[in-house]
DNA sequence: GCGCTTCAGTAACGCGCGTTAATTACCTAC
DNA sequence: GTAGGTAATTAACGCGCGTTACTGAAGCGC
């Protein structure tokens, strides 16, 4: 197996030209003058010998990787049973793949927060990067902002001043939550997607206390509840809901997959959707419409929101300032059949 | 901002020394004499500047990319209602993060599987791939196995010697059958995860057929459909079944992702599971065990899977030899409520 | 014929690091 | 005192490419 790797210098010696000229030709550099006649001969020879540019060079020598990296933060349980990640990876590879960029994908331990961001860009493995779910408590993220490295949160923290795309989780939560309020529910259950550190949790709790008070019902601390991302802690939520006496006719669960475990819970106690109770969940991730009964949910737009990221991420890259530092995009109420008026 | 860039160079002029001894002392390397009291001083210095190699710069001089890459030649469609995809990737980050890679996620366009397989690591940019729900046609694996590239399959193709993990799709779908066939089941009709081409999909069949005919139960073409990875796919299919008008007391739905919008079907035709019709899945997906009724399905080990493939890999790049060249792990079957004796 | 401009192409440097072969200093043995 | 050996360190090359500054050659007006 005679592994001759092809440099630009074969082509180059098999076109009759000098390196430069087959760099400047392949990559269609512009202000140059060089006659078709040559150009045509130099492509002919990198087809014919097969040659493919060594990427790694390329990054060495332009001092830029064309890779942007999708960092996550949490364990690598929560990202086996994170049911959002396809939606975004396809809506990241997407633009990625129309700009012949690479998708690298890191998960950082909490641990390491400070130094791995850093070190990622640093370490010129990626020119630019998409956060994923941050936490609040991410003092790292304080360090990036001052690092002018070209980085995207896919979220939002107040406290921070990072590029970022998402959608309002604060007034989509609200509408969720006017929703069951409009339909006669006064005592209505919030089930929050995740630990309370994590940014999107208390914004979708606020927009649920946002209606509340807007209607005039009184926020009860004791029909809140905080799950984990997965169906199993949106069971344990539901459960425990239930066995803790409070009334409720309604329940806002911040998450479509916490919604799954939470509707097992409400057929193991014998309670019906929606006769018993109307359930409202977040996102509309594919199973929400084959559910019985079809969940009334918020749609979150995960495939566009990863690709605006994505987008807004490049135009950083080449260090041109997008025209809007926080992209919200909107979010829509999905009707199906999980509600029912009181 | 003064970007200065911290090269070893640097290190080395703090040190006092070569940027040579930098490289070594830094890099562990064997079989070097050097003093101890150089090797700390080089170390000082180096976590004093706070130094981060530059990679690309390491992957060009040893040329080692220090990564992996995850191939898939789904479209973006697909890949974004890939329940699988965030084990799969969980699975891989576990191993990719201990031995200190990196992990690529690509998406090749079918029309250009020919190249872009071995452009992908001729460019340097990956030293391995693992490479997800392969096509039967995908004519450019074979040029894979002669090009002598670090590759295994999650999968497997019986045409294909390429190194591969895989669970036994056939053995399995055929203990999910003979599990309906013990409960009295005859009628048993067969909803394949994906179109024939993918190489999953008919194995599976083959298993149900293989059930049937052990059981003396003849084959009846009018009783399998071929699905799509999704839930609609899985809906449509229930529902040209239905509507076929061929009997059946049972299914086997070779994927949990499908089953979804099966089980959304036979409600909407006001069967009952399973009192009118039994059915058992495939995957073991999280949402199976919330399901209503529990499905009963064959667990699939997906983050085993990938992370054995990871390992696997790694044996390849490293040159040596894996013990086996087709990694096969167990599924299990987990009886649940979905299926009921007849 | 002379300066001036445009056109076509190249030599040479640098990106930051791994690695080999060579060099120096210092012992030891006879 | 010299050959030989070991420990410690480095000079120098190469990885494959992008890019700048420079060189000739050709055209042009006067």
């Amino acid at each position: 197996m005679s592994e001759k790797r092809i440099t630009s210098q074969d082509v180059a010696d098999m076109a009759g030209v000098s390196r430069t000229t087959v760099s400047l030709v392949l990559n269609n550099v512009q202000g140059v003058n060089i006659s078709e006649n040559t150009r045509q001969r130099v492509r002919e020879a990198a087809e014919k010998l097969g040659y493919i540019p060594n990427a790694t060079a390329q990054a060495l020598a332009s001092r830029r990787a064309r890779a942007i990296g999708l960092i996550m933060t949490r364990s690598p349980h929560h990202i086996a049973s994170d049911t959002f990640l396809p939606q975004i990876i396809g809506g990241l590879l997407e633009v990625v793949r129309e700009n012949k960029l690479r998708l690298l994908i890191e998960s950082v331990k909490v641990e390491h927060q400070d130094r791995a961001y850093l070190e990622l860009v640093r370490a010129k493995h990626i020119d630019g990067m998409i956060l994923l779910t941050p936490r609040i408590d991410d003092t790292a993220l304080k360090k990036l902002e001052d690092a002018d490295v070209p980085a995207v949160l896919m979220g939002r923290l107040n406290n921070s001043n990072l590029y970022s795309v998402d959608v309002d989780n604060r007034r989509s939560a609200k509408m969720a939550v006017n929703y069951l309020i409009e339909l006669g529910h006064k005592n209505i259950a919030c089930i929050a997607n995740a630990p309370s550190s994590y940014s999107a949790a208390p914004d979708r709790v606020a927009g649920y206390k946002d209606a509340l008070l807007e209607a005039g019902i009184p926020f009860n601390e004791n029909l809140v509840r905080y799950a984990d991302f997965d169906p199993q802690s949106g069971f344990e939520s539901m459960q425990n809901l239930l066995t803790s006496g409070v009334k409720f006719t309604a329940a806002f669960i911040a998450s479509d997959n916490v919604a799954i475990g939470v509707k097992s819970a409400l057929r193991k106690a014998n309670l019906k959707i929606p006769d018993d109770i109307s359930i409202i969940g977040f996102d509309d991730i594919p199973w929400a419409q084959y559910s019985d009964p079809p969940l009334t949910t918020v749609r979150l737009p995960a495939e566009e929101l990863a690709s605006e990221a994505c987008m807004m991420l490049l135009g950083l890259m080449k260090s041109s300032t997008p025209d809007k530092r926080h992209v919200v995009l909107n979010t829509e109420l999905v009707v199906r059949k999980s509600c029912m008026a009181i």
